[in-house]
Parts: C-alpha cells; sequence; structure tokens
DNA sequence: GTATTGATCTTCT
DNA sequence: GAAGATCAATACA
C-alpha cells in the first residue's frame, strides 16, 4: 500500500482454538478475513480508535492469522510521518496501522509481503494487550531491532490493567 | 519515573 | 450494555 513498509520485527499468533482469537468463537462479519486464503489482510478496529493489521496465515476456513506489531520503518517514512505525526512510527500494533495507512478498505486485500532483508534472531514470549490466552508464548520479535515495542517481557508496563 | 485514566467505536452477548 | 489483540497524555511520588 503506496510502497510505504519495512521489516516486520514483532508479530504474534492467533490459532482457531485460542481465546484470545477473534475466530476462537467462529466465523463473524468483522473476522470474515482470517478465514480466507492466507496470504491475506485481516484488519480490524482496536478500541475504537486504532486499525490493527493482520496477516493471514492458514487455509481458508480455519481462521489463523499473524498480528503484525511492529516494523521497522525502511519504505515510506515520509508519508508514515504525515500519517503518524509522532516519534514511534511503526511501533506498536495501532501504531503500524496508521503507518500504512491501513483501513477496513484494506481488510480482506492481498498482502504484500517480501523475504528478510537480513537473518534476523528470533525471541519468544507471552503475549502482549490480551486477556485471553496469555499463557500462549506466541509472540515473536527480533531483539536487535529497536523497533520492538517491548525488548522483553518484564514487569514495566506488563499489565497497566487497573490494579495489579 | 511510575501509575492511571481518557479517548472513541465496532461487534458481540 | 459491555468488552476489546491500544496509544498517549496527565497525575502523582
Amino acid at each position: 500500500m503506496d510502497g510505504v513498509g519495512g521489516p516486520i520485527v514483532e508479530a504474534e499468533a492467533y490459532a482457531p482454538d485460542d481465546p484470545a482469537s477473534h475466530a476462537f468463537r467462529g466465523m463473524t462479519a468483522r473476522n470474515a478475513a482470517m478465514f480466507g486464503p492466507a496470504g491475506r489482510l485481516y484488519v480490524y478496529r482496536s478500541y475504537g480508535i486504532h486499525w490493527c493489521v493482520n496477516v493471514v496465515c492458514g487455509p481458508p476456513g480455519v481462521g489463523a492469522a499473524v498480528l503484525v506489531r511492529s516494523l521497522e520503518p525502511v519504505h515510506g517514512i515520509e508519508t508514515m510521518r504525515s500519517r503518524r505525526g509522532r516519534d514511534p512510527l511503526a511501533t506498536g500494533p495501532g501504531n503500524v496501522g496508521q503507518a500504512l495507512g491501513a483501513t477496513s478498505a484494506q481488510n480482506g486485500e492481498p498482502a504484500v509481503l517480501h523475504p528478510p532483508d537480513r537473518i534476523r534472531r528470533v525471541e519468544t514470549s507471552a503475549r502482549i494487550g490480551i486477556t485471553k490466552g496469555v499463557e500462549r508464548p506466541w509472540r515473536f520479535f527480533d531483539p536487535d531491532s529497536g523497533a520492538v515495542s517491548r525488548p522483553i517481557s518484564s514487569a514495566a508496563r506488563g499489565s497497566r490493567r487497573t490494579h495489579a
């Protein structure tokens, strides 16, 4: 989309039998794209103000996808900057959606993916921002990249839910 | 520096 | 009517 993008350095996996997944309770009008063929985009509105971008990765009818949490700004940096107006250009799901200019118009569209620019180290950790299925360590990120929202799961901002 | 709340809206129960 | 895969600004220590 618009030539903006960059290497994905943080992502989370969501499976059909995953209580945290939008596809957990079956197909609905919103998550229909998750049940489409692999390589499509699934874009949804988060908390009413953010657009989160997923890449469908399962066979049609399954309902599996990967949430793009952050990427390194490489292409179309100026465009991202004008769209964001803030420093972290594409760090965090909502920010990625905004930087890419993703809206419901991109929902179900084919994703444009490229091979990695280099071999990247990959760490795993528990997923972030969810209330169910937290025990599944299905967050994948590159600890060597500065664009990752949180290098390692720690108590810094882990549960900023009301009280602890 | 750390903790907490506000903004804002679609979808599901 | 409530929840939700969030971000950013403000309040307080």
